[in-house]
DNA sequence: GAGATTTGACCATG
DNA sequence: CATGGTCAAATCTC
């Protein structure tokens, strides 16, 4: 699986953690909690989407990349290292020089990645009319992560959002997300990950639960158990795009979080 | 009060 | 010297 194929399993996951706190939320909520269940599935609609985009994003650079005979490995866009000397303050390098970059291009900003981000800076672009906010790691200090992404709108009508991303994760993702047990308190920093899927056979998990769980379907439409027996296989559950790239890739979004380690 | 974000300044690069 | 990436003090939010 390449980097990009691999964020938006990240994207996938962290929207499936916001699902399945909202289900906790509806299981238990006894007072007015609507605004964040309301919260909550917006950001499980923003992953979603933003894992939409990267995964067709990623399936057209694989796809022409077919056509050309040129190794899969070159489909993502990675630049060759500068080499050139890391200093202190200022510019290192330039995006084109940096040793490791992936851009995604999507309708929304891509906030919600699985990752936990820190704003370090905003800059007005000389060549666009757009602001690009710069980000870190969280865990830059902590984990000595290296990891950071750029956020940019480059296109107005319709809304487009350029997100660089630079570098690799060396944080412990799991850590990280272990952080937040079952914290309800905030959907930005909900980060529970499990992948149910409505075939026990494939996943042991669902069975801890009798209760309503909720499945995504084509269009973001949210289904109940009841109906989750007619879905057979993964296009039956999944929008067509996601079932699509997972067929495309053949990776396999039923993994447990300990599988990904 | 702690942690996160904003914003002006600093600095490397071309 | 213009530009863009980063720092760090100021400010904001919870």
């Amino acid at each position: 699986m390449n980097s990009c194929q691999q964020k938006a399993m990240e994207t996938l996951l962290h929207g499936h953690g916001c699902a399945n706190q909202l289900k906790l939320i509806m299981d238990h909520a006894k007072s007015d909690s609507s605004m964040e269940r309301e919260d909550l599935a917006k950001s499980v609609l923003h992953c979603f989407s933003d894992a939409l985009a990267i995964l067709i994003d990623t399936y057209d650079h694989h796809q022409g990349d077919q056509s050309n005979n040129s190794s899969p490995q070159d489909a993502s866009p990675v630049l060759e290292n500068s080499r050139k000397p890391l200093h202190k303050r200022g510019r290192k390098t330039s995006v084109a020089e940096s040793s490791d970059y992936r851009r995604h291009e999507s309708p929304n900003p891509i906030y919600h990645d699985g990752f936990l981000w820190r704003k370090y800076g905003q800059k007005q672009i000389k060549e666009s009319n757009h602001q690009r906010s710069y980000y870190k790691c969280a865990y830059t200090k902590d984990q000595n992560c290296e990891a950071k992404k750029q956020v940019q709108m480059i296109q107005n009508n319709p809304p487009l959002y350029s997100t660089t991303y630079f570098g690799h994760h060396t944080c412990q993702l799991h850590q990280a997300y272990a952080t937040f047990p079952g914290d309800t308190s905030d959907p930005q920093d909900s980060h529970m990950i499990r992948f149910d899927h409505p075939d026990s056979s494939i996943h042991q998990h669902q069975n801890q639960s009798q209760n309503q769980i909720i499945y995504l379907k084509d269009e973001n439409m949210m289904m109940l158990p009841d109906k989750s027996e007619e879905w057979s296989s993964p296009s039956q559950w999944m929008s067509s795009e996601v079932a699509h790239a997972v067929e495309a890739f053949g990776f396999n979004p039923f993994r447990t979080s300990s599988d990904l380690s």
